[in-house]
RNA sequence: GAGACCGUAGCUCAGUAGGCAGAGCACCUGAUUGUGGUUCAGGACGUCGCGGGUUCGAGCCCCGUCGGUCUCCCCA
């Protein structure tokens, strides 16, 4: 026997209960989009891999799985994330798109990296962007639609949080701490490590900013403060002698956050910046609630990009939410099917038809499947031949159909040939005209 | 790319000092000639991840390799 073949690493099978798990994730992801007036959209699998080095550096190479064809002159780069995907697609229609743009989409990905826990080399990612729109209220939406989605999930606001800070606000912060404009970048980077740092190690490459004694103890305090948008974001900046002019377009979000009923949903956090250099304006991070998780969803406002990919410049906001993190989270809260785990989620038959040993009765149970497909039903049936009623409704019971069918004695009946209809929620059975059985489970189905 | 731990039945795992490879659950059959998750009896189930080495003998020790998990790097 040839010996049995792995699946890549970090690439995972999915058998029925994990496909079952994808596509109820899936399903939550394209609900709220639609329901938020997005239209899906998708782009090739591979890109040239000159896409990707444009906004990322050669530095990205190594991240990704690229290739050539056999004899072929272009090296092809399997795709990592959507943005650049989008901002090409974007930049091709040009002036030709509705203002705004809202689009989502629902690829698979490929990352070159070291697999671990929450990150894969293949994955499915969630992309929601609106283009051509500034303001606090295109931002607003794009969070409304991932807290959408999550909610769907069945996750609230004790369960996840977005983290919501503002590149511009935190801007006019170190530049009212005294940091020079071309420091403003490993600033950022600061930022964003600031909780894999050591207190001290963080103090000392503040120090190496320009920060230092007050300023320093202001800086560190407002950046480890977090504070509920339904609160005060100015008395949080008041106290560190940072003028509320420098982050108004924090205060916008609380409105516009709020007019879409999600303000409960979110928190301040001028520590999120997102460790990517593209992003301009509002940035957020989804968290799980009091976990040490990667973030379930990460996402902001890029104005810039289109235009670095060719197009006019043109505003965009959007975010990614993978499904590796948010499995994980879905799985730890219990929300992946009830009692039966994640079989639950999988489809459960109306009918579950039934012969129960005589010629007769098999006969008919492929033509009375078939008459329950055709009425638009999902119809099961077994593949047995025994007498034993108890062992085929075991079966029917396992295959967690609504109703069973049984064909059998009955079809002798004087009064014209019947099967036994069994409810397997209460037990009850009885007989029906064969004639009226699809009908009937129709009807109640 | 660097390091640590792990890999035994379909699943969860035990396996002592190197000495016949096990348990529970699940599955199949029967008890039960037509009534479902219970009970009882029986049954099937293994390249011990893979390859090599040491040994009279390896699931166990050694080397390599593949995969998983975790940390670092990175994180679009």
């Amino acid at each position: 026997m040839p010996p049995l073949h792995q699946a890549p690493r970090g690439t995972r099978d999915f058998y029925p209960e994990d496909m079952a798990v994808r596509r109820h994730i899936e399903a939550a992801w394209r609900k709220a989009s639609i329901d938020h007036g997005f239209d899906e959209v998708d782009g090739p699998t591979f890109e040239h891999l000159d896409l990707y080095t444009v906004k990322s550096g050669e530095g990205i190479v190594n991240e990704l799985f690229s290739f050539r064809r056999a004899g072929g002159e272009s090296t092809y780069a399997l795709r990592p994330e959507f943005t650049p995907t989008l901002a090409r697609m974007v930049a091709a229609k040009g002036a030709s798109l509705p203002v705004p743009t809202k689009w989502f989409a629902i690829p698979s990905f490929f990352r070159a990296e070291r697999p671990q826990r929450g990150r894969l080399r293949e994955f499915f990612q969630w992309n929601v962007d609106v283009v051509g729109q500034g303001g606090a209220k295109a931002d607003a939406e794009v969070i409304a639609v991932a807290v959408g989605a999550l909610e769907r999930l069945g996750l609230g606001p004790g369960d996840v949080q977005v983290r919501l800070s503002h590149r511009r606000a935190v801007a006019n912060i170190l530049a009212r701490l005294g940091i020079a404009e071309d420091r403003l970048p490993a600033a950022f980077e600061l930022l964003d490590r600031r909780d894999k740092l050591e207190p001290e190690a963080f103090a000392r490459r503040s120090g190496e900013l320009g920060l230092a004694g007050d300023t320093l103890a202001r800086f560190d305090g407002l950046v480890r403060a977090t504070v509920p948008v339904s609160e005060s974001i100015e008395g949080l900046v008041r106290a560190a002698a940072i003028p509320e002019a420098d982050v108004i377009d924090l205060v916008e979000m609380r409105s516009a956050l709020e007019a879409v009923g999600i303000a409960d949903w979110c928190r301040y956090d001028l520590g999120i910046v997102r460790g990517l250099a593209y992003y301009t304006g509002t940035v957020f991070e989804i968290h799980a609630v009091g976990a040490v998780e990667r973030a379930v969803a990460g996402g902001g406002r890029y104005d810039g990009l289109i235009e670095l990919f060719g197009g006019a410049p043109t505003p965009a906001c959007g975010f990614g939410m993978g499904d590796v993190v948010l499995g994980l989270l879905l799985e730890e809260r219990g929300l992946l099917g009830g009692a039966d785990g994640h079989a639950g989620l999988l489809p459960r038959p109306d009918v579950f038809v039934i012969a129960a040993g005589s010629e007769a009765a098999e006969q008919l149970l492929l033509p009375l499947v078939t008459e329950f497909r055709r009425a638009g039903l999902h119809a099961r049936h077994t593949y047995r031949a025994t007498r034993n009623v108890g062992k085929l409704l075991g079966e029917a019971s396992r295959s967690r159909a609504r109703f069973a069918v049984i064909l059998g004695q009955e079809l002798e009946r004087p009064e014209g040939p019947q099967a036994m209809v069994k409810d397997l929620l209460s037990g009850a059975q009885r007989p029906v005209l064969l004639a009226s059985v699809v009908k009937e489970i129709a009807a109640t189905a």
